[in-house]
DNA sequence: GATGAATGAGTATTCATTCAT
DNA sequence: GATGAATGAATACTCATTCAT
């Protein structure tokens, strides 16, 4: 009776499914979205053929795994905003620790390419809507408690995450993960309240392409 | 007229080489390190077998391209300082107005491949260090000045300038422009002193890999 | 009920074979020979694996589609000729109007390849080696009766059958049927007694490949 | 000065386009319009990037094999009707003896999907317009000379045309030939004034698809 | 020297067939 | 027995690089 046309899927095919998603996730970040399929498929344990059988092309898995991130964000967001006792805390966590959030980040600006493939995707839009929703209220809220400067918008945010999580060009992963520690804590700094006041306008999610 | 065999290269060539040059590097930075050899050729006006011939493969033509483009922001780091009043003026104007620098820092961080090319070439290298050693003094010279925060080294500047060249997901052009801005006047910010203190220590030239 | 362990196959078996055998011919004569064995056993309403138990590869799905085919077709004539009160008659109404025939014949020249594999299959020569024996009888009695030109062997009958068999190059259906009808009035035509003579001899059954 | 954009093509790609066309033409005849690229490139005695060089894809090629083939069509039907002596005469000989109007035929019924692509190019549109107001002069002609019955039209000889150029289902390559013939002349037969009246009425070229 | 033609290796994708559920 | 998931071989097409004109 359930109205699911394509039934609970079975066990293993979950399964293949998720190794899939999993290993694309991990390869497009290393490798950039033009990765040889084949080499999805092989670093998920399983032929091309199973790939494409779940995934009828590039741009269906892109989207998979992109919506697969987005959702874990969504779900990370709530839990940190309700563990954290102030907005600003919030803010400050997840810009600075969540790494779901990178993740989401580094896959949504892989490329020009794969950047409209997941914007253009309605699931994935409608997750990214209620993100956005949730950092909104975020940002209002810290900026009543006195601790984001005041005109910053949801926008701004967004534009400085998409900054942070590029990969920085370290000698070493060590220096690496100080350059994005210190890098973010610098701009933790730009983000306090009062702050020189900024050109233009409060950006707003919609000024994200 | 040199009787020197390989020097003086005829007139013709030279114009060739620096289409070529000024082609690609338009080109890399639309369409990324991974376009077609023909298109770079087409859109310098020569055919394939004449790019060929000047760099006989893409790495060749990249580590060209970089070294025209860190000539060019040495230059200009030059003479940015000797206008400028301050070190912090002059970082400022650099980090916020160089198109140049903007240019090189695209081209170095275009791909993984593309970064190692560049970073392995000698050449580059050297300008490269020339760079830093301005930048250095720079940096010493605003902490002197006490516009700069204490805790920061030429290598964080180095870091921060990386974060800025990169795309902004804007919506349009303009709204693309306010990003950088935006985001150029908060690192600003930060940057000022003192600010929070940061993780980790002062990062170097040598700390970029 | 049987003790007979292969021979009377579960009705739902019976059932599947049968979905399978039409479906197969109709997707054979609308896409060809080579469609997807998926899109078969989708349009049978059974799963691949079931296609594939009851026909262990595409030849033999070819071979028994031909054989069903090919006995409906060799019933038919039987039928037709105990029908029609004259040998021309029951050869026209044949060539003119019989669907069974247009279809055994449109699955035999599918492709060079279903022509090899159903010509090689005993059973199916065996049905179509009846059928050439009441269609020699019935040229012969024709001939006999002077309405069919002395020259024509069943052969040729087989030949201009062939022609007529395929799909016309129309604009739309209706002129389809329209050019059915006037090219098989046509060659009926040629075929009346006396014709200006024919080159070569009589073609007859083994003169088909 | 020649306003030509692709100027005058190599002599020696000109040779490798030919080839390529002819082997097109040859293969295309015997393996169906899906042959493997990679064959008609080794039966052209190129590499698969020079057919792709000269035919981005299959459908190209498909165009400029029956472009090809639909000019030399055009031609031979001009010279041989200067050449025979009557218009029934001219008839006869392209319906029995043209190899070239065979093979154009084959190519546009070798598949559904052939048959669209010539179809809808602009190129073969106008030549096929051609011969076939070449065709319509001579079923008036051959008419008012009283060979040619009247109730037929130009597209009724298309589609009898389109009947005689499949292949026959032979035995062996001397019965196919002989199979053509008995069958032309018989269709020949029917041809001729005055005829038992044929169903509906004259096909014209606008009644082919 | 310049040009653009030729080559062939690299990758995406499809589909026949096998096999676990 | 039925199902549909997994596999991998086959094939289209692209592009870096070489070489004849």
């Amino acid at each position: 009776m359930t109205a699911d046309s394509h039934a609970p899927i079975r066990a293993d095919a979950r399964r293949n499914r998720d190794q899939i998603l999993a290993a694309a996730k991990v390869v497009f970040q290393a490798q950039g979205p033009d990765v040889p399929m084949e080499e999805i498929a092989r670093s998920a344990g399983v032929g091309v053929g199973t790939l494409y059988r779940r995934f009828p092309d590039r741009e269906s898995l892109i989207r998979a795994v992109a919506q697969d991130s987005f959702e874990r964000v969504l779900a990370e967001v709530r839990s940190v905003a309700l563990e954290e006792p102030t907005a600003w805390a919030t803010i400050t966590r997840l810009l600075a620790h969540s790494r779901e959030l990178r993740v989401m980040l580094q896959l949504a600006l892989l490329s020009e390419r794969a950047h409209e493939i997941i914007t253009r995707d309605p699931a994935v839009r409608g997750i990214r809507d209620e993100i956005f929703g949730l950092l909104e209220d975020l940002v209002v809220a810290a900026q009543r408690e006195g601790s984001l400067r005041a005109d910053i918008g949801a926008g701004d945010i967004g534009v400085l995450l998409s900054l942070l999580v590029r990969t920085f060009p370290a000698a070493d992963a060590e220096v690496a993960g100080m350059m994005l520690h210190r890098a973010t804590a610098l701009i933790l700094d730009g983000l306090r309240a009062p702050g020189t006041p900024l050109p233009g306008r409060r950006l707003v999610q919609g000024d994200l392409g």
